[in-house]
DNA sequence: GTCGGTGCAAATGCTTTGCATTGAT
DNA sequence: ATCAATGCAAAGCATTTGCACCGAC
C-alpha cells in the first residue's frame, strides 16, 4: 500500500498520479485533524487503478478480490472524504446506485450516455471549461466543478 | 382539471404549455396501453406550475395543499411514467432526494449550483445543443437530452 | 491516555411493490 | 366483465450511524 514511483511510467499511468492524488489527500485529512490509514490507502490506491465510473459495491469487492479486508462503512466513508478532497465526484445516478469518478488532475470530462447500451464514454471537450468560467465570472462566482452528460443512442 | 387555454395566455404562460405536454403525456400513456386518469393530469398539470425544480415529496405537499389527494405511490409512478415519456428529467441528487425538471418543449438548460447557499439557477447556453449535436453526428449517434451542471460558490 | 478509525449490525429514509379495492371502457 | 390504477402498508435497498473495540501518536 506503499505504493511508490518506479520510473518513468510506461505501461501503467497510474503509477504517475498516485503520488500527487495521495499527497492532496494526506493534506486534506491533515487539515481536519483525521488520519492517513491504510484502509484510506488502499481505498485511493483501488480507485487509481479503477479509472472508470465505480460505485461503492463494486470497489468493496475489488477490495475483498485483492484480499484487503475493509468493512462497507469505511468504503463509505471514505468515499466521501475523497469528495470532500475534491479527488472524485459523483457523476451519475439514472441507475440504481451513486457512480463515482477520478477527476483531481484531469480534465473535466464529459459522460456519452449510451442509452441503448448503457455504455459510458469520458470524453473531453475543451470549450466547456471556457463556458464555464465566462458563466462564474459574470456573477462573480468561483468555479468548484462542472458535470456534462450527453444522452444519446445509434440513430436507426 | 380539465385545464384549457383561456386565450392568448398573458401573465400565465403554463396555459399555453398544458395543452402540448398533455397531448404528450396522454399519446404515450395510450401507446403503452395505460390510462390518462384524474390523478395523472392533476400531477402533471401542478408539475408544470411549479416550473423549478422539484422533489417528489414537494409535489406531493403542493397537491395535497390545493386539495387534491393522492398518494405517494401514485406520485412515485407518475414521475417514472413523466419520465419514460421524456417530459420531465432527473436532473439533481447531490442531495438526500431527487430532483427533478419539466424538460419538454424547454431549451436544455445548464443549472448553476451554488455550494455554498445551496441555490440553483437555470440558465440558457445555446452553444451546448451545437457542441451536443456535433459530438453525436461524430459518432452517428442521435442525441436524447442534455445534462450540464457548474458548482461555484462566491469568490470571498 | 486521548482521539480518531474500523467493523458490525442496526437504523434511516427515499423509493418501490404486493394486494385488495375501485374505476374506466 | 376486463384490465389497469389507486391507496395503504409493508418491503427494498443504498447509504448512514451508534457503539464497542483497536491503534496511532
Amino acid at each position: 500500500m506503499d505504493l511508490k514511483p518506479t520510473g518513468p511510467a510506461t505501461g501503467e499511468p497510474e503509477l504517475e498520479i498516485f503520488e500527487p492524488l495521495c499527497a492532496v489527500f494526506r493534506r486534506a485529512l491533515k487539515d481536519e485533524g483525521l488520519k492517513y490509514t491504510p484502509e484510506r490507502a488502499q481505498i485511493l490506491d483501488t480507485i487509481i487503478r479503477i479509472d472508470t465510473l465505480f460505485e461503492a459495491d463494486a470497489l468493496l469487492q475489488r477490495l475483498k478480490d485483492e484480499g484487503f479486508r475493509v468493512s462497507k462503512a469505511t468504503v463509505y466513508r471514505t468515499i466521501k472524504l475523497l469528495e470532500d478532497a475534491g479527488l472524485i465526484q459523483r457523476v451519475l445516478f439514472d441507475r440504481e446506485q451513486s457512480h463515482y469518478q477520478l477527476v483531481f488532475g484531469k480534465k473535466p470530462n464529459t459522460l456519452l450516455v449510451r442509452t441503448d447500451t448503457g455504455d459510458v464514454e469520458a470524453i473531453d471537450i475543451p470549450e466547456l471549461a471556457a463556458i464555464r468560467d465566462r458563466i462564474c465570472k459574470e456573477r462573480g462566482l468561483e468555479p468548484h466543478g462542472t458535470r456534462f452528460q450527453i444522452f444519446a443512442s445509434a440513430s436507426e
